[in-house]
DNA sequence: CGAGACCTTGAGTTAAGTCAAAGTTGGTGG
DNA sequence: CCACCAACTTTGACTTAACTCAAGGTCTCG
């Protein structure tokens, strides 16, 4: 069931009613897989469809002045492209990091399933609001020194890979190297390279070959200035409690 | 009439039916004025009311350890806070920059409204989208250098401005300090005044206490790498041909 | 077992920051 | 209407966090 994991965040975070999930699990899609780095959408595009996140990671690029700029890292259950709705023309690159499975779902499709039920609307409107949110957060991630900002890409990945039940002991894994680590912060891989190792020196982390290892969160957050408010993970109408483990 | 501005906005985008700039033009609202640097919205306010900004500026900032971060900056006909219809929490402050004027619209008429009209819902929910594209592109502007970065917001304010008619011959008026355009640049103030030194002496612009004149617009926004498509200004339904002066 | 992609290290450079002091400017009240 | 004050802007001298370049190490997969 590849949306599985949307329904189960959406679930959590306003409450669908039983019409709602229903609505939504049987809406067409068509399962597209994609090896690592390949490109799912390209500036100028103006694509027919959105893509639901199913396996593996996606990351949103630009190209400035030469430079590779990452703008956003997606996690299974995330919807990248929700904007095409709205906006028609891509205005940035979307590409798998990873072996990535996405589903692509019609706008026509999406449209007539939004018409219909308000719960909806407002899920999905909320998702676009949640990773403007998640923007403004990186905004702000770029005054922070390097070190911080780098403890606050760790810390934010493992609140949102949480969320979908990928945290296991504070652990997690992910296919970025850190030439991509390096384009989110907007620091340069040798940078951010001597930047793990001075979190792994004081003892916060673990990190090898794209596995993170979170050994004393509460100091990490601390040093990554980490809030998790801006998630927006718990605060819909359904207000589960959140289990948030190390 | 405090909605014009907005209307004239989404009209020139998307194309607003007869009865939907009635229905937008008949909300109920009230007007309340702030005088320069007055918090309108704080972190953890939950708001009952959305905010159109009718005149002046508005800035969205963060404190991020103990520097202030701006997150965005509003101009007239912009909806700051349009995602607390979904997002209940600020997870920042709203203030005023310069003397301002806003009209406070109910969520509960706006969603009256919203239920109503499926043109409106579209319109907002792509306004708060292109909020969403400009943080986007100010995480790119930060991998640029201090000259393109201060260039590239000169540009984005001109965009924005012109597009409610604020700009005249390449000249307009923001109540902005260096401090403030520092804040969101993440420069240092000192190093903001040496780039608009630079800018100046180099012919691209002239500025004196919150005058910006662009002299060589396209000069500027070679400098700035600055590329309008984020700002989805045209590319709605309407297709409106843009009148982009300099 | 070799190649390519990553990661790591060292040495030298630089863009931007900090601190501190001196100019400006515009608004206010005497 | 002028003088003064506070808020802004500008300048100079020095520091530093992060960048660049270049070379060497290590992992992984065919």
């Amino acid at each position: 069931m590849p949306h599985r994991k949307l329904i189960h965040r959406l679930e959590a975070a306003i409450g669908l009613s039983e019409e709602d999930r229903a609505l939504l699990s049987r809406i067409p899609r068509t399962i597209r897989s994609f090896s690592d780095r390949e490109t799912i959408a390209r500036v100028g595009d103006r694509p027919s469809h959105c893509t639901l996140l199913v396996e593996g990671f996606v990351m949103r690029k630009k190209v400035v002045t030469g430079k590779n700029q990452v703008l956003a890292f997606y996690v299974p259950g995330d919807a990248p492209d929700l904007h095409t709705l709205q906006l028609p023309a891509m205005d940035h690159d979307l590409t798998s990091a990873g072996p990535t499975t996405v589903a692509y779902i019609s706008h026509a499709d999406i449209r007539a399933m939004l018409d219909y039920s308000r719960g909806l609307r407002n899920a999905f409107w909320r998702e676009t609001l949640i990773d403007a949110a998640i923007y403004r957060e990186w905004i702000a991630n770029l005054t922070r020194n390097a070190i911080a900002r780098m403890a606050h890409l760790i810390c934010e990945l493992a609140a949102r890979l949480d969320n979908v039940g990928f945290v296991e002991d504070g652990m997690y894994r992910v296919p970025f190297t850190q030439e991509n680590l390096a384009d989110a912060c907007g620091l340069s891989t040798v940078h951010v390279n001597r930047t793990l190792q001075e979190l792994r020196r004081s003892g916060l982390i673990r990190w090898q070959r794209g596995t993170f290892r979170l050994l004393k969160r509460e100091e990490l957050e601390e040093v990554a200035d980490f809030q998790l408010d801006y998630l927006h993970q718990g605060d819909g109408q359904a207000m589960k409690a959140k289990t948030y483990r190390t």
